[in-house]
RNA sequence: CGGAGUGUAGCGCAGCCUGGUAGCGCACCUGCUUCGGGAGCAGGGGGUCGCAAGUUCGAAUCUUGCCACUCCGACCA
């Protein structure tokens, strides 16, 4: 993408109305306007990270064996009648007649919809086990909505559903989406820690929440310390073996949220040099809840002998448009946003310190034909203006990599690669410097 | 929903106390000079001062009501 074709209202000024960090840096960055309290529009560069973080959460969902559906936003209070929660959900949940004067809602979450599609598509025991899931808008009508998109009133989340016949086969779904969320956060260079949580509204049993340690975490979470570099299960994880193992190794140790904390616990399980307690963003949440949503929609398969069985399900959600902001949080610097390279907007930026020239415009040019066809997403900073006010673009912007084209460069054949996170420079010939920053790139989409 | 604040150009702000018809920085447009890291000079465009009513010869400024947004608290992906 050439910068003077493309669409990136940078702000020099912080806007007042925001107090955090990763919401100063995408106001600034052209990556998203507020429209009204908690409700954004995303810009191109926003909307190019939220598309990427969208598509790692599906890979590693479709890894685990989850088949993605799409639902709508706005339902009708039947379906929430019958399970009982159109009363409780309460003011959060935003209601509105259509021109018949039907109860319509926009969806605040899925349990209900997906309940009932399923039990109106299954009829036997064979048809279990499934895990259905769906990344769509909601809308909660927060309170009191703050910290950008972290805590909007419309938010893009993930939410997957699983039916099982019977209690253990729910917890092996259940360990399914824990492994996929382990690979799913550390894919965006993120380390989350799974703690034991409060099943809160949704309801359940069993219920761990994601979360990545940032100051400007909404809650305190405490937690044994070998978790923030535990190891991630890898990419050929077999998804129909027993899971147990993996699970049993990132929860034997101690971590939980204010809300379920133990003290007393802490202190006795967890070595003094080890005890971490710090402030963290949850950036998704599982639970098994059994028969809590097909007991009253009737949700039934017929099992072997005959029988009616009622499913047993979880849900389990990642807050996809939160994570946008999440990630920033912990990745940043003084100068701006540092990507990690699997969701940042572009892997790279082209900068030609003197467009108007031809030697330099020509190799610009040619870099940028070729960073393309290696498959690297470049902004290429080709305007004719003074060239100053773009490298601090860039490096507010948070682009990896940087590669800079100037003439004095040019005269001994070469050009300068950037490292966003570490400023490290290096100066190359244009045919190393590709190769670098497409090496850079493709190690870059694995997981670390 | 309780408490506290803020609304003046795209963004950041001054002006309001002591009414006289709007200003600064950045951004934007034009020209010239510049050009290896947030350029300089000159000229210029853009605002019914959140909305409404009131007081007044006259309201950004005073009064009342409303709306929006932000922060702290309670609540939450």
């Amino acid at each position: 993408m050439r910068l003077s074709r493309y669409f990136l209202p940078i702000l020099r000024d912080t806007p007042k109305e925001a107090e955090i960090v990763s919401h100063q840096l995408m106001l600034r960055t052209g990556m998203i306007r507020q429209s009204s309290a908690g409700i954004y529009s995303w810009l191109p560069a926003g909307f190019r990270v939220l598309k990427k973080i969208e598509q790692i959460v599906r890979e590693e969902q479709n890894r685990a064996g989850a088949i993605e559906v799409l639902m709508p936003t706005v339902q009708s209070a039947d379906l929430w009648r019958e399970s009982g929660r159109y009363e409780a959900y309460g003011k959060e949940m935003l209601r509105f007649p259509d021109r018949h004067d039907r109860e319509m809602l926009y969806g605040p979450t899925n349990e209900e919809l997906i309940t009932a599609i399923f039990r109106d598509g299954v009829r036997s025991y064979k048809d279990l086990p499934r895990n259905l899931y769906h990344i769509q808008w909601k809308f909660r009508d927060e309170v009191r909505p703050r910290f950008g998109v972290m805590r909007g009133r419309e938010f893009l989340m993930k939410d997957a559903y699983s039916f099982d016949l019977s209690p253990e086969e729910g917890k092996r779904a259940y360990n399914r989406m824990f492994v996929a969320y382990l690979r799913t956060f550390a894919r965006m260079g993120l380390k989350s820690i799974p703690m034991a949580a409060e099943s809160g509204p949704i309801g359940g049993s069993l219920s761990h929440e994601f979360v990545i340690l940032a100051e400007t975490g909404e809650s305190k979470v405490y937690c044994h310390g070998d978790l923030v570099a535990g190891t991630v299960p890898a990419a050929d994880t077999d998804f129909d073996s027993d899971l147990e193992p993996i699970f049993k190794t990132w929860t034997s140790k101690y971590a939980a949220t204010d809300d379920q904390h133990d003290a007393a616990r802490f202190e006795r399980e967890v070595p003094k040099e080890k005890r971490v307690e710090a402030r963290g963003i949850e950036i998704g949440h599982i639970f098994f809840f059994g028969t809590k949503y097909s007991e009253p929609l009737g949700c039934r398969v017929q099992g072997p002998d005959g029988k009616m069985i009622t499913v047993q399900m979880g849900s389990y959600g990642v807050g996809v448009s939160r994570l946008v902001g999440a990630i920033i949080e912990a990745c940043h610097d003084d100068a701006g946003i540092v990507w990690p390279i699997p969701v940042a907007p572009f892997h790279a930026g082209l900068v030609n310190l003197k467009a108007g020239d031809k030697a330099t415009d020509a190799a610009c040019e040619d870099l940028y034909a070729k960073l393309g066809t290696a498959g690297v997403d470049v902004l290429y900073d080709d305007q004719d203006e003074r060239a100053g006010a773009k490298f601090t673009g860039m490096d507010l912007v948070g682009l990896p990599l940087q590669v800079i084209v100037g003439p004095k460069g040019l005269k001994d054949g070469t050009v300068e690669v950037k490292d966003r996170k570490s400023g490290a420079r290096e100066t190359l010939t244009p045919e190393a410097a590709l190769a670098k920053v497409a090496a850079a790139v493709a190690a870059g989409d694995r997981i670390a």
